[in-house]
DNA sequence: GTCAAGCTTGCTCGCGCGTGCAAGAGTTTA
DNA sequence: TAAACTCTTGCACGCGCGAGCAAGCTTGAC
């Protein structure tokens, strides 16, 4: 059979499959299903004939019939942070080798993330997952109660909601590390960078730093706060604020690090500081950019695989499939403080 | 009704719609399309009783029962380079408005886009686009032979396959005009940093300038690999070349930001050296960190946005639909060159 | 050789919607 | 007022596959 013939007819189907191979359409089915009652003799036999048809079992009618797409809908809300891309591809990676789907759902601009959402389950997507920011509860409510949406994961992300499922790592706790580590180092004058002030779990690594830090020193540090996670306007906002200033902080603890970078560069090349000479910085996430020898920046990673392989249990119902799901990371020491 | 009585019942279909305005389900397919012929009227009447089951048209049914699923399959391969970010959101956003999802493919690591093309359409995708730079000719010819996907578009990359729609800038065109402003601005020691030796549009941009170079000096400029779009490889590259040499170009012409971001840090923060003072840079794409004031890259912009509603277009069959459409962009001076 | 138990296979019915045609309702013209 | 016409609505059939049951087959113990 040449290419030709085959791209004028239409794709095969199981009917076509089990002709050839002598059985009937549902034996078809079950070649391809993984625990099937089907003897190893048949499923030989239709395989073969499905080689030769160049058949692959149709998701969409498969999704129609069944209760399970194996479609996962991902809504980004920030394209500007370098680490998404990092959690896309470690999420597709998780996925795809459950045999999951990714559905990217861009919720920038004009389009909300309640109307994505009911986009997205028009497809039956099995879970909604969300990788922003910028989502805040009353989002979450209205999307659970529009019910179409079976379930709703946070990545990376905490939440308290009920009928929500968060996978991240213990904000807290690493918060506490992260200070711990700026104290021993013997930082007294700290500056916080936070992002927008959203009920995310960035949220708590400021809280948790503020009253760690009170805790210790009866002082509160000081707070300053970027508009989004994008290195441009950390860059700008330190520059603004610390270029008039009689008296510098010693260290700057950042929400992530983009934040982080975008403070880096401003120190070095709009303030002419040295990093961490005159000033050093801490981030949070451990993005590729970080293990940079430019920056060389302390920061804390987050178990990523990890979490993107939990992300895929609880979308198979594998885990108990409700509540938070914390992980513990890991402070990464480098150069920059 | 509340919403736990909505949350107990299956989703609505268009035959409980049908029952509540009083007309057939045919009637309500046709109220939720554009160009269907019903009178305003009944189209309120349905609308209305939709609004109150909360109904939305389940796109898998639809996409089954004819032969559009408004599905583009994207096939990503790298996920270092920010630029896909941006990509990724110029394209969705376009794909969006046109009413098409995306269906994120991750083609990295064990699973090769032959595998991951195959996959995509048994999901019955309209288009599979690949905006990744590996794929090289015999994917395509595999991708298509295996003639399971409707449209292979080519995103920012060239290809004279004939069976392949190219949407890309026009590299030939930019990369003389890179050239013809390196060599008036007077530089006269050009390095050319090249990306992966894959046979892709940025191919076209190294020879372009090798032989636009030769031209006009009659002398071949010195070319250097790196082996990914990544910034970090690029670092290592330049800075193992160039740390014992007794001559440094006077400018390192990038065939991306990628590539450029890395050099420049190299060039910095490894060998000590200013930029542009002692050499000057070039990339290509105007990727967001090219306008940082810490890198202000002289780079060319590609116009993605006109790029990624020219792809909807082909996609819903609404340009020719064969061949190469190639775009012009802008050079973006700025200070780095 | 017989029968029960377990494994394998076939089949009925349905998933929710689109296509294309034909009947019905509404409008215009002579 | 009737005929010719257009616009609107309803319907039979099909898209490709899955759940769950019933019939067929195999196996082994008696």
């Amino acid at each position: 059979m040449t290419d030709d013939e085959l791209s004028s007819r239409p794709l095969p189907t199981a009917d076509d499959v089990a002709a050839i191979a002598g059985v009937s359409r549902w034996t078809v089915t079950r070649a391809f299903k993984n625990n099937a009652s089907i003897s190893e003799k048949t499923r030989a036999k239709v395989m073969a004939a499905a080689e030769e048809l160049g058949y692959a079992p149709d998701l969409l009618a498969s999704s129609l019939a069944s209760e399970r797409s194996n479609l996962v809908a991902v809504l980004v809300d920030d394209f500007n942070n370098p680490h998404k891309l990092v959690m896309l591809e470690r999420l597709t990676t998780a996925m795809r080798s459950a045999g999951l789907d990714t559905l990217l759902v861009n919720t920038l601009g004009s389009e909300d993330a309640q109307h994505a959402l009911r986009n997205a389950t028009q497809r039956r997507v099995d879970a909604a997952v969300l990788i922003g920011v910028n989502f805040d509860d009353s989002i979450l409510h209205a999307a659970l109660g529009a019910r179409r949406v079976k379930k709703l994961i946070l990545f990376a992300r905490a939440s308290d909601h009920p009928e929500t499922i968060s996978i991240c790592v213990d904000d807290v706790a690493a918060m506490r590390e992260i200070t711990d580590y700026v104290i021993d180092k013997g930082y007294r004058r700290p500056l916080f960078l936070a992002g927008p002030d959203t009920r995310s779990a960035h949220v708590f690594r400021k809280e948790t730093f503020v009253a760690h830090w009170q805790s210790r020193f009866d002082v509160t540090p000081e707070v300053l706060s970027v508009g989004s996670y994008d290195p441009r306007r950390a860059f700008e906002i330190i520059e603004r604020n610390l270029t008039s200033r009689r008296a510098y902080p010693d260290v700057i603890v950042c929400e992530n690090d983009a934040l982080a970078i975008g403070a880096m560069d401003a120190l070095r090349h709009a303030l002419g500081l040295r990093v961490p000479d005159d000033i050093a910085v801490t981030g949070f996430d451990d993005v590729p950019l970080a293990a940079n020898r430019v920056y060389d920046l302390t920061t804390y990673r987050q178990p990523m695989t990890a979490m993107a392989e939990a992300l895929v249990e609880v979308v198979l119902n594998r885990s108990d499939g409700s509540g938070l799901c914390q992980f513990g990371g890991r402070l990464v020491p480098r150069h920059s403080a």
